[in-house]
DNA sequence: TTTTATTGTATATTTTTTATACAATAATTT
DNA sequence: AAATTATTGTATAAAAAATATACAATAAAA
């Protein structure tokens, strides 16, 4: 990753990612432990090269932390509160900044000036089959780990309430996009799609009649059963059918 | 206004605000027409001071364009792409304003250098009560006029685009948001909800129906019965009620 | 062969949506 | 003053969708 002190990029905007998995009937949030005491987490960001689409910024940066070369996302929301910066913790990490950035360009202060000033954060959620993620790590992080939507750590700044807002997001487009599927594998059963809209949702659903409005869908075709060697019948494997 | 050549602006960042009215059962937009040779019109638009909420400027720039205090307005998209700004235009849109504003500060070509700039917009649009709007001209601005949805005029850049989403997004939100009422005096019939609803649905709906749905909302109170004059039976005003 | 757990399918019930009929009203016309 | 007209408000019937319930099919274990 590029030092984003470089002047190339658009100033004061920034780019914030939800990357939403699945696991354990829980959805999971992929958050790197930035390398600054005090134990705080933030999420995936990046910046917007001034000849670069939004959205391929968006593509490169997910690219970037989670190893996937096509990935499904969505813009939700921009984050513009004048203070959502606050003036203290900005001050610790450019002090942090500094002392690791040292040797390359600490003689002059200006050129963090751009990074002391308030931004603008975009916000996309991304949708992935966690099993094909290999989290990659940058060297500003201390590591890169998936957090339990309900069990996450303490985040910097406003990335607690982003990551909330594209909850409520992702909760309302699940009917109308049917995008929940990319939680999935290439391969699933009908429990599995259950309990992926459940841990979006919240809610619970009868099997039955969730099986039937799934299918109404038309987008699954069925494959062969599955074998699990358990003490039941074999649920059959379903496909999600992309035209 | 404020000259935007001043630096205590988020660069690069510009507000676009689609202000819907309503009347002659038709969504009207409210859109200046810039004061540049070849007849093109753009979105009302303004910037972000540096510490100013992103809302809050939203907000401050529709007050300058509509004289209305309190405004109903949703965020709903960034539009970011690199070449959303075509060079041409830009280039014969500087000129025009280098010889408005000359004397002032042409000195320097790189005051309009942020402006020559890629610009990322973030996307807003108001429902107001068009009757109350008192249509504000810049004096970037040859006028300011409300044109039909169907009926708009030739837009800079991606402007139209933006207009669409922002159609789109209220489209999607009017169930679940309950703002159409925005568009219409304090009070109103049964029939003029309606209407507004197909303008913006663009489907037709059931008289009776539709008066059902909306009563079981239960938002509305019904007030006194409304002279027409016509050779018919009066009908009920009602009040949006906020509580 | 019986038992058990779980899936897939069918059907009944309830709720919501949509369609239709008609009474109430107020100004105009006769 | 009574009949006519246009439009609103209310009730109810029909259709569709959502929800609840019952049960058959399956495959491995007991």
């Amino acid at each position: 990753m590029k030092s984003p002190s470089q002047q190339n990029y658009i100033p004061q905007v920034s780019i914030d990612c939800v990357i939403f998995g699945y696991s354990e009937q829980q959805l999971q949030v992929l958050i790197p432990k930035i390398n600054f005491k005090g134990d705080f987490w933030a999420l995936p960001s990046g910046f917007v090269f001034q000849d670069e689409d939004i959205d391929d910024a968006a593509h490169r940066i997910l690219r970037e932390r989670t190893g996937i070369e096509s990935i499904y996302l969505e813009q939700f929301k921009v984050f513009g509160r004048a203070n959502r910066s606050s003036k203290e913790f900005l001050d610790k990490l450019i002090q942090q900044n500094f002392d690791k950035l040292g040797e390359k360009s600490a003689s002059h202060t200006t050129e963090y000036d751009w990074f002391t000033k308030r931004f603008l954060s975009v916000g996309y959620y991304a949708l992935v089959d966690i099993n094909k993620v290999i989290p990659q790590k940058t060297d500003l992080d201390e590591s890169i780990e998936w957090y339990g939507i309900h069990d996450l750590p303490q985040m910097i700044m406003d990335h607690e309430e982003i990551i909330n807002e594209a909850l409520k997001t992702l909760q309302s487009h699940i009917d109308e996009k049917i995008n929940a599927f990319n939680l999935l594998p290439d391969t699933f059963t009908m429990k599995e799609v259950q309990e992926v809209y459940e841990a979006i949702s919240g809610k619970t659903f009868v099997r039955t009649n969730f099986q039937k409005m799934i299918l109404s869908l038309d987008v699954l075709e069925r494959l062969e059963k599955k074998f699990t060697g358990a003490a039941n019948k074999a649920p059959y494997l379903y496909r999600f059918r992309k035209e």
